[in-house]
RNA sequence: AGGGCUAUCGCCAAGCGGUAAGGCACAGCACUUUGACUGCUGCAGUCGCUGGUUCGAAUCCAGCUAGCCCUG
């Protein structure tokens, strides 16, 4: 009997070309999309794609007709919106910056859907994401980079259980972006062309900003004093949701050289503002750490970290600190490490685990 | 109501008689399954105002206005 996998589908190019992948493989797929979001009624359409664009179920849709595969659409509103949104929220409130995309992957994608998954009696759910599973010699499951560097999402998946990655199928993860293209092209996709996503997807006007304003209501923190190291005030901001470490745009303080965002005190509603070189450091410590290739870190070892998702990343040393948090000593200084953020090791092609960034200090 | 100094883009600031540098800020775009960073492009028909001298003035002269400083 053919092994069933529930695919979930974005309606872009990358889950698209996965259901094909995985159905020419000899799987029973399943088309899934996720309904996390959007309103009920009227489906923006207009750009989108990839993870969680707007036109997906439509798209989707389009897909599962021509590949001939079942498809049906879940809701997960109150999963995202509890584990994502109100996180987002929580987190900015907080003067940290989240990556929701880690969040969603993590307890919507690979918690929900995978529970629903096998309720209905599948063994797998797939998704299109640039990353490989790999179970090494151990038994341990692990994520491997894509063969393709320029693509590679395995820094989101950091968070991944063993559970989760046993009954995990990534097939994009082989390929090239313009191969993938290529394939659903070839098989007369309809999203062949699709643009790539990009933005929080569910802040569509890109005004994240203005989104956890919103949300928090009452608690939203109020303008407060742009500062310099040494207590000047430097000027007035709009409230410490706005700002992120490292950021130079959006300040409106015309200081005659660049000047960057390099401390957020939600306690006294201030942000502290230097120059470049301020934002520099070599250790880094974060807490609700995931090990994925190893079981445990005994020993220090040496690894390439990443502290955000577009980062060629930085070798360092990692060990355990009081906590179950780990504290890594760049070799290179690293720039704008942000509390919220993610970190994520590297052992060779694998990703041997990853945490929450906490601090700059331990 | 004595004397001196300064008035050029939102901020800072070149310019010194030959037809408005630059930096910051800001905007748009690119990049990007998070937030950032980064890159590219744009951004004074006009130099406080009014006259004058010059072929020609932001640049010289006069008056006015405003701000700052010193002395009353």
């Amino acid at each position: 009997m053919k092994e069933k996998v529930v695919v979930g589908m974005s309606g872009g190019v990358d889950s698209s070309v996965a259901a094909l992948l995985l159905k020419e493989q000899g799987y029973d797929v399943i088309g899934v999309t996720m309904q996390i979001w959007q309103e009920e009624e009227r489906e923006i359409k207009e750009t989108g794609g990839g993870c969680c664009g707007l036109s997906a179920v439509e798209d989707a849709r389009g897909v599962a007709e021509k590949l001939e595969i079942p498809y049906y659409v879940m809701n997960f509103k109150e999963e995202f919106k509890s584990s994502v949104m109100d996180y987002f929220v929580e987190e900015y409130l907080r003067g940290r910056t989240p990556n929701p995309c880690i969040a969603c992957n993590r307890y919507v994608k690979w918690e929900a859907l995978l529970r629903r998954s096998i309720a209905i009696g599948a063994d797998y759910i797939a998704t299109g994401h640039y990353a490989r599973i790999d179970r090494l010699p151990g038994g341990r499951y692990a994520i491997r980079s894509s063969v393709t560097a320029a693509k590679d999402q395995t820094y989101a998946l950091y968070n991944l259980t063993q559970e989760q990655l046993a009954r995990t199928l990534m097939p994009v993860g082989s390929y090239a972006k313009e191969e993938i293209r290529g394939m659903a092209e070839a098989a007369g996709l309809p999203v062949a062309r699709k643009p790539d996503s990009q933005e929080i997807c569910f802040v569509p006007d890109d005004d994240y900003g203005g989104f956890v304003d919103r949300a928090a209501g009452e608690r939203v923190p109020g303008s407060g004093k742009f500062i310099d190291k040494e207590g000047n005030v430097l000027g007035i901001h709009k409230g410490i949701t706005h700002y992120t470490i490292g950021q130079r745009r959006g300040l409106g303080l015309p200081m005659g050289e660049r000047v960057f965002v390099t401390q957020i005190r939600p306690e006294t509603n201030e942000v502290v503002i230097g120059g470049n070189e301020d934002i520099f450091t070599r250790r880094v410590v974060c807490d609700r750490v995931n090990f994925m290739s190893v079981e445990d870190l005994e020993s220090p070892v040496r690894v390439l970290t990443k502290i955000r998702y577009n980062h060629r990343g930085e070798y360092g040393r990692i060990e355990k600190l009081p906590g179950g948090r780990v504290l890594c000593t760049f070799e290179q200084p690293v720039r704008a490490a942000t509390a919220g953020q993610a970190m994520v090791f590297y052992d060779g092609e694998y990703v041997l685990g990853g945490g929450t960034i906490s601090g700059t200090e331990a």
